[in-house]
RNA sequence: GGAGAGAUGGCAGAGUGGUCGAAUGCGGUAGUCUUGAAAACUAUUGUGCGGCAACGUACCGGGGGUUCGAAUCCCUCUCUCUCCGCCA
């Protein structure tokens, strides 16, 4: 969420740049002023009845111990009367905080200014568009039948073990998956992140800290025995290693990797877009993120997109790179950047990276903060991640893509993971 | 799953009802000394909120209670450790 503070002195400018998310914030941040103001008021009161009880308290206990327990005793009648306007002003103070808080978490991140306007996808920005889309043979077919007749992935068996969205690798597949999460581990931590293996279960106070609770509650798969959810992205148990820390302006750039299953209840979806691998429930990625000091968050934020960039290179995939418009880019985030790669034989772009710049809004929430030597006080780090790489639609681009009548061909850079050069 | 013990500042660890935001040690930072370093010595060293500041206030795992007053007593939740059981 945006700081209190932001708002309060930019409170014209963050209205302004809240349009381009189509997010009319003029009457919800004049309510937070207020409200803030009505809640300084009660802690001004509050503070100086606390005071006075705590003035009183000692005075009785040093007359009790000089013995004149008569003035104690008249001295504690007086609090009664403190107590009530504690319990009173205590209600207000935290009635107006949390009614604070409901409204601060409804404003969604303010978008960076090179952000373009727009009501959705279709006003993306296209940045560039590189690599050479493939003149498939004249039998080519799309992705879920190459699965079927290499045998590489089972979705009907993915169905009768678990339901629609969980699909079972095997073979030449199932190598495939693991070739894939390898090299893009390893490639990512030759650029500098540190690799975890982070629990794929996180608590409440995990979903609450990146913003996936409580507004996203429905997309995740929820234990209800244990009180515990499947983590959508890894970006969430990763991200949570940094709540509630405070770290040391030279521990910058902090940069982790981690590759983890995902699970995604996808509520609403359906039709020809959840075909084959193009929406799962259970998928595989590879994420990075990384904490950076909020002066060079934007120059990270190019640097990862670079990085991702040169995966899809090394796989050797048509792609293209958009700025997601004030629309489509999402609540949390103030610039991202989309990669998707051209699947040939489905003839379409699909999404297979989002990089993103969250500046310090998940750190307000993370409590994620640094302190430099001649900071008197901490500061919200900034927050930035990005998908390197989701693995479903680049194995279904990889697929239909480099299909011969003899096979499927694995890129190069990959056969040292894979072992094979073709999928037969 | 059963029985017991515990959770205090960056770390270790004292504190069992009043002047305790909390002893002490280690660590960190600054300084003195030194050619430099080490050692020694001196000072300083948590976070939030309000305030220009002085200062006030809250925080001793989370929540609730008792009390004029709670780190300290009670209830509850979570987590950790030890032993037993079960088991990858």
């Amino acid at each position: 969420m945006l700081s209190l503070k932001y708002l309060q002195e930019n409170k014209d400018e963050a209205i302004k740049a809240l349009k381009i998310k189509n997010f009319d914030a003029t009457e919800i941040i004049g309510k937070i002023i207020v409200l803030d103001e009505k809640r300084k008021e009660s802690q001004v009161k509050l503070d100086a009845t606390l005071a006075e009880m705590n003035g009183l308290s000692k005075e009785i206990g040093m007359l009790f111990k000089s013995g004149k327990a008569d003035e104690a005793n008249a001295a504690k009648e007086k609090t009664g009367e403190l107590k009530d306007s504690i319990a009173e002003l205590t209600a207000i103070q935290n009635s107006t905080i949390q009614e604070l808080n409901d409204l601060l978490l409804q404003i969604p991140n303010t978008p960076h200014s090179s952000v373009p306007a727009g009501k959705g996808e279709n006003e993306n920005v296209i940045e560039k568009t590189c690599g050479i889309i493939p003149k498939l043979h004249a039998e080519a077919i799309p992705h879920w039948e190459l699965a079927k007749k290499y045998n590489i992935i089972d979705f009907e068996l993915g169905n009768k073990i678990t339901g629609a969205g969980f699909p079972l690798y095997r073979g030449k597949g199932a190598i495939l998956q693991r070739a894939l999460i390898n090299f893009f581990l390893d490639e990512n931590r030759k650029a500098g992140y540190e690799e975890v293996i982070p629990p794929l279960v996180v608590n409440e106070a995990s979903g609450y800290g990146t913003g996936q609770l409580p507004d996203k509650e429905g997309q995740m798969y929820h234990v209800t025995e244990d009180n515990l959810y499947l983590i959508p992205t890894a970006e969430v148990p990763v991200t949570n290693i940094y709540r509630d820390v405070i770290l040391k302006e030279e521990d910058f750039p902090v940069k982790n990797t981690a590759y983890s299953a995902c699970f995604r209840r996808e509520a609403g979806s359906y039709g020809k877009d959840v075909r084959g691998l193009n929406r799962l429930h259970q998928f595989d990625k590879v994420e990075i993120v990384q904490l950076q000091h909020p002066d060079k968050s934007y120059e990270a934020l190019e640097g990862m997109v670079a990085h991702v960039e040169g995966l899809i290179l090394k796989l050797e995939l048509p792609y293209r790179l958009l700025r997601l418009c004030g629309g489509d880019t999402s609540f949390t985030a103030a610039l991202t950047f989309d990669f998707e790669v051209f699947s040939a034989a489905q003839e379409k772009w699909l999404e297979v990276s989002s990089v993103s710049n969250f500046e310090a809004y998940q750190s307000n929430r993370l409590k994620l903060r640094y302190k430099g030597k001649d900071m008197k006080k901490p500061e919200l780090a900034h927050t930035l991640n990005g998908s390197a790489l989701a693995l479903p639609r680049i194995v279904a681009a990889l697929l239909e893509n480099n299909q011969t009548p003899e096979g499927i061909r694995i890129p190069e850079a990959l056969v040292p993971y894979t072992g094979f050069e073709l999928i037969d």
